[in-house]
DNA sequence: TAATTGACCGATC
DNA sequence: AGATCGGCCAATT
């Protein structure tokens, strides 16, 4: 396991219950900003008894990023349905259901702060 | 060794 | 809304 990997885990793992984020916002909250192509790999290498709730992750816009028809994606929309997050036509409603670590606003901040000087 | 692929993304037209 | 493009890069072919 390499750093990379668990830090896009530990973002994950953080995403709530009812909530979903995109691959982006992990990478880049990850510390790997552009590497959204890492997270999914990253999740599709997941072992099958892991806990890390990898259905909260969508693709931008809060589109499904699983292949139509694959087993995967289905199991991505029922447990994402089954705790309230309402999925139709492929897609998630990121103004309602999307999610952003607070780190990253306390980040913001503490930037701009150091800006003043 | 080289080319292709992919659970991606943002800008641009 | 859809298509193209460049960025990204490890794994697979």
């Amino acid at each position: 396991m390499n750093g990379a990997a668990e830090s896009i885990l530990a973002v994950v793992a953080r995403v709530p219950r009812g909530k979903v984020t995109t691959y982006g916002a992990v990478a880049e909250q990850a510390g790997w900003p552009r590497r959204a192509r890492l997270v999914g790999r990253v999740l599709g290498a997941l072992p099958a008894g892991s806990h890390v709730p990898w259905h909260r992750v969508v693709a931008a816009g809060g589109r499904i990023a699983l292949p139509e028809g694959s087993r995967a994606r289905e199991k991505q929309m029922s447990r994402l349905r089954q705790e309230g997050v309402d999925v139709s036509a492929g897609r998630v409603d990121l103004r309602r259901f999307g999610w952003r670590s607070p780190a990253v606003d306390l980040d913001a901040w503490l930037w701009r702060v150091g800006d003043e000087n």
